[in-house]
DNA sequence: TTGTATGCGTTATCAA
DNA sequence: TTGATAACGCATACAA
């Protein structure tokens, strides 16, 4: 046991030193210290500016950012609704926006809809309560006062992953139709003919539309290519082995595509079930990379997003927008990278 | 293309319509529509109070928080501190905690160490400076600063997974003696008889601590048992494996205890460059239940965290400690639940 | 170049 | 029971 003593659990709130405290302590107005702390270039007299400064520093004194938001309407906040923390990909994107908002001097403020995507508009107005700056929302736009209540703070949004119909606004994103052609082009050269491509079921959700709409394409692309698409439920595991038995018994050399990493959770488990070998029985490239991927069956290939990319361009692009820019709304679309590992080259070895 | 014009990208900031703007409409004074919002039960005629209900609803009007903080000094903030946002466990418990803010009308608050724990301080000043009304620390504790920072701020604070040195506050976490022994006579009962504990360097972190210290009372109580213990650096790979071999060349039945989710990917990518079979070379149970953890190998066995419970009693310990109550310091140990797949179980069937 | 006074949107203290 | 009015901590127009 410590015998020194340990502080309180929560001493009376040492109540807060402030501007005034530094303006008394260096002599000078409450208006001098904010001056100095805001337009330092301006007009200053060296010897008060040096009172002020060591006031400041014997003081500790930082400026209290509710009441700066208060009163100049700018938080140093900035909000991220996130559809589901739980989804690998959306904490990927959250890193690399806490990364880039710290190192801008903002915070970031996280309301997560738990995937429920009603609550998007309640969302949107407790950050906007907050006087956000600006908001980064990886969502479905499902809600439809979603768009009405970001249109009316007025304040810039930076899309991520998912487009909003309705919705005026900087858009960050994976390319998906590069990624795409690169898992199906990377599959028919390693031997694979016979392709299947699963997505979780579409819903509106654009990244998903875009997926399935660039396999479709690849495939007008390839006449000589068979394939087919299906939209897998998470209750209905069995329709998802079905599709595999006859995709097998379609193909001699049968190759799946996953749309995400969610998608592949739930192959790799059908897979197993059937007795199967992924880079033998079956072909296998997936969206997303993920810690877990090599160790899967021999290693499943995959098409890695810059997730951390995504996330810091997406601050950035705010961020910018509140420097003041006004731009007409981008779109950034970055490129998967392709990982290879043995669930999609076994075949040629084989044949 | 859509032919009706979107809204712009940023209104010129719809300025907010403020408890002034109610009591005009209703013909009151601020103060009244203040009574109305915060002490309904208290003095008030029935008419005017409709009179102040409808105008709030007519204008949609919502109190600013920030102003509400300035002068009450509460925030209807809390502050969450992470260790490492990729960390899955500490997703889990962000999730839980989120989850439990929301209800209670709170938002979080996150600040993302990014594994530099060096600044944790300066994540709980940042925080504090926003008035949090409470911290929930999922962090090592190295930051010498942190814990004087979190007393000078005087506000309630819970400790998630790892203790802190010097601070006097609840804290939350899985039983980790529990779940070790749990792990460990699972093993031995499904017929394993020499064990490995494999844990990340320990370097000061408490839960690690405390799991290796439990694996050593394990099996003090175990005489019959072989057993040793490996912290296993990220750098040095190749020394897992040696200690890999080391294992089995002890025992004939050798299984191996991961800590948690990190070390069970390190010791699975080295299961698979050795060559070998989780449940029939190697038994494994691992701290973590993963997504993954059916799909890799056989399937592995794990204990499974209560990761949302935590979250959501880290929330509880600290709206608790805001309602004013006065506890001494809390300890919130969850037992973790065991989750047997085959790479704990085979050994028997072989035996 | 510096100080005074006002207001940001609330709540709280006092009178009325 | 309700209404002025003064803070909360800060930034700024204006005066000095």
């Amino acid at each position: 046991m410590p015998s020194k003593p340990l502080p309180p659990l929560a001493v009376p709130a040492a109540s807060r030193v402030t501007i005034a405290d530094v303006a008394d302590k260096a002599g000078v107005s409450k208006a001098t210290v904010s001056r100095f702390l805001n337009r330092r270039d301006e007009l200053l007299t060296p010897e008060i500016a040096q009172r002020v400064e060591t006031a400041i520093a014997a003081l500790g004194y930082s400026p209290s950012p509710m009441a700066q938001a208060l009163k100049r309407g700018r938080s140093r906040l900035i909000g991220l609704v996130v559809a589901d923390v739980t989804n690998p990909f959306s904490v990927a994107v959250l890193r690399g926006a806490e990364k880039a908002c710290q190192e801008a001097g903002y915070l970031l403020m996280l309301f997560n809809l738990g995937d429920d995507g009603q609550r998007e508009r309640d969302a949107i107005e407790a950050l906007a309560s907050y006087q956000v700056e600006g908001l980064i929302l990886n969502t479905l736009g499902h809600d439809e006062g979603a768009a009405a209540a970001v249109a009316r703070q007025g304040r810039p949004v930076v899309l991520v992953d998912r487009r909003h119909a309705n919705m005026q606004a900087d858009f960050v994103s994976l390319d998906n139709a590069g990624a795409v052609r690169l898992a199906g082009e990377h599959l028919l050269q390693s031997g694979w003919d016979e392709l299947l491509f699963v997505s979780e079921p579409i819903a509106g959700v654009s990244s998903r539309q875009e997926r399935a709409a660039a396999f479709r394409a690849f495939l007008a692309d390839q006449p000589e290519v068979h394939g087919a698409s299906f939209e897998s439920a998470a209750e209905d595991l069995g329709g998802l082995e079905t599709q595999l038995l006859q995709l097998r018994a379609r193909g001699r050399r049968p190759a799946l595509l996953a749309s995400n990493a969610v998608i592949t959770l739930r192959v790799a488990d059908a897979v197993a079930r059937l007795g199967w070998r992924f880079g033998t029985d079956l072909g296998f490239v997936g969206i997303d990379e993920t810690e877990w991927a090599p160790l899967v069956g021999p290693g499943l290939s995959t098409i890695a997003q810059p997730t951390d990319a995504l996330g810091r361009l997406a601050t950035a692009c705010l961020l910018e927008r509140l420097q003041g820019r006004d731009l007409p709304p981008r779109q950034i679309l970055l490129p998967g990278t392709l990982v290879v590992r043995p669930s999609s080259v076994a075949a040629r070895t084989l044949g």
